[in-house]
DNA sequence: GATGAATGAGGCTTCATTCAT
DNA sequence: CATGAATGAAGCCTCATTCAT
């Protein structure tokens, strides 16, 4: 009896620190790290101050949890997408078009990692961890699609792959929703870009 | 009654704010927008808090005004670049290799440009106009060198390419001094990774 | 999730909202709105500057909400002692007399219905609410015992009124302790000339 | 030559002076002691900061000066139009009528007038002159026209006098100019009440 | 465990006044 | 004499974090 108490108390408490964190990535998506209060966040996700100091150390922690969920979320949406395209020489385009639609259908998410780059300490780090993730999944993707790139090429080619994504899902988002192109148009564009830039098409 | 300002008052003034706005890269780029404070602005350039309200309206007001300062070098750095080379097909990539030697060569620039992407307001206003414009001189030569591309294409091909010199700089800047490749041979890299994602090259 | 709020929390949040509306009054009569200063505020009624804005927007709000409480205050002294009387052309007399002993018992009340006057915005606004509802309740009392007057005549005797208690309170409370008439005289002299000045008398 | 020159130069000081005073009894009525600023006042009074303090000790000063500057012009009014009427037992009413108007139709000055009540120092102080020196010609007159009153009674009874011209001019400012009675009238109402009040009629 | 009232350091900004030109 | 740039003290207010209930 009392052990299923606690268990049941142990899944609340998940539920409330799950509910935390994706209310946080909705807050600091909208009004950006700074600008985002500990009583705001606490007050969308409908619980205390007290609450909030039981599950985080202090609102940089959030942060980087909240940062550390994009990551996890982010990366199961493009190994999902990868394991859908079995021809090797076709996946990256797969996973380009993924993290494309991905980023403009999570725009909080996308914001983030954006001002991420500029946070400092800890912050800036979980971004980098997530980017650099990326930047070597491709490039151990290139070590065999492109072996005629050596490795600091290599490293520097994932980089600008990793930052046209980035830049274009921006771009695509800072526009008025009904002058903006397809997902899937933008997610195609960007995908050949890449693709040729890093030579493995044309 | 009212006479005329003496010449040398007049430099001065212009001498005082244009310390002030080095100065304020100088720290913006360095700490970053938040973290930098009034104070501090005014102690490392030697003035007063009045002097500086005397210039500025306040903090945001200087950022916009040194983020408009980093266009202007910016853009004044690439058509020098641009100037030197006359065959119009070698243009794009001469470009591109001088950004991102200004980018190497400035990092205080560098990380205002990125970090102003996510401070909202007039500053991410004043930001979006100096990758806009930048955005907009690569669509319009690729109006001429690759006219395959229609308007839509075009739009977000300038992005990718944008997007992909920060992110390579970012990325650069962020490595230890000696474990970095020379800037010469990086803007090699992002110019041939461009110019084969724009298809003007092989 | 939400716990009740305990009955003492709720006690002892209103206390301290009471004391510094208190304090807020003594403070502000004494030295007046701009050299009362928050700290000096929050030092005087012994709590800290973000328990002030926990309970009120800022400074002005402060002001605004003591010049309320005045008002009720004011407005309790006076109907208590209208209450007392009960012969209907003895309630004005006695009501201009418990005014002025009012003003001349409360000389921070008095200071800041003065002061006030001249503060613009809101504040100004909430004087004028207390100022009106006693010109009003006068007016009204007028027009049954004044029938001889006219809507605009009235609505100008009643300011009239209004104003010579005010100066008459003023220019007592400035004469040193000693030199002073009772407060009882002085109120006898006050209602004295009003009810002349109606023609409620002789 | 010098001399003339020198007397043309005290002239120019003068004349600037008068226009810095002029020019401080419009701000001050207007926008109040506080929010009026040394800088505004020059700017208007097309002059610098320096000239300023060159006839002004600080804004204090300037803000005494201005007071009394009202108190001789308001005493000009108000000899004037005693001077106009010859009989002794109509002066009274002629003069609260003149003040009335001078009121009505000097809303900076009135405004000041009102303020200053509550500024503390030595424009408190001047204020008092003012509005003392109004009350002892008051008191004066009704020492030959209302014997029956003793020097106290005097004394409140010229107070009540002056407290309700002001207030009844400071509520007839208030209303907007199309609801308002004719200042004419206003000085009619005004001044029945204070002659009944001081018991000088019926 | 949960709550939210309380704290107070520290940032931004204004403006009276001075003084070099 | 006149000018207006420069100074810096001081006030208002925010918000991350703690802790009594």
């Amino acid at each position: 009896m009392r052990y299923k108490q606690s268990e049941k108390m142990a899944q609340r408490k998940q539920a409330r620190r799950r509910r935390l964190l994706g209310t946080a990535i909705a807050l600091f998506g909208r009004v950006g790290y700074h600008a985002a209060t500990v009583p705001m966040l606490v007050a969308e996700a409908d619980t205390s101050t007290g609450a909030f100091y039981l599950y985080f150390r202090n609102k940089e922690d959030v942060y980087v949890a909240a940062l550390e969920e994009i990551g996890v979320r982010l990366a199961a949406a493009l190994n999902e997408e990868a394991a859908r395209e079995t021809r090797p020489e076709r996946k990256m385009g797969v996973v380009v078009k993924g993290f494309v639609r991905w980023l403009a259908g999570n725009p909080a998410e996308a914001r983030m990692l954006v001002e991420a780059a500029a946070l400092g300490g800890r912050m800036e780090e979980a971004r980098r961890t997530i980017i650099e993730s990326h930047v070597r999944s491709v490039a151990a993707a290139l070590e065999h699609l492109a072996p005629w790139f050596d490795a600091q090429e290599r490293a520097v080619v994932a980089r600008c792959w990793t930052g046209s994504v980035l830049e274009a899902a921006l771009g695509w988002l800072a526009l008025d929703a009904e002058k903006r192109p397809e997902a899937e148009r933008l997610g195609t564009i960007v995908a050949g870009y890449n693709l040729r830039g890093a030579a493995l098409e044309q």
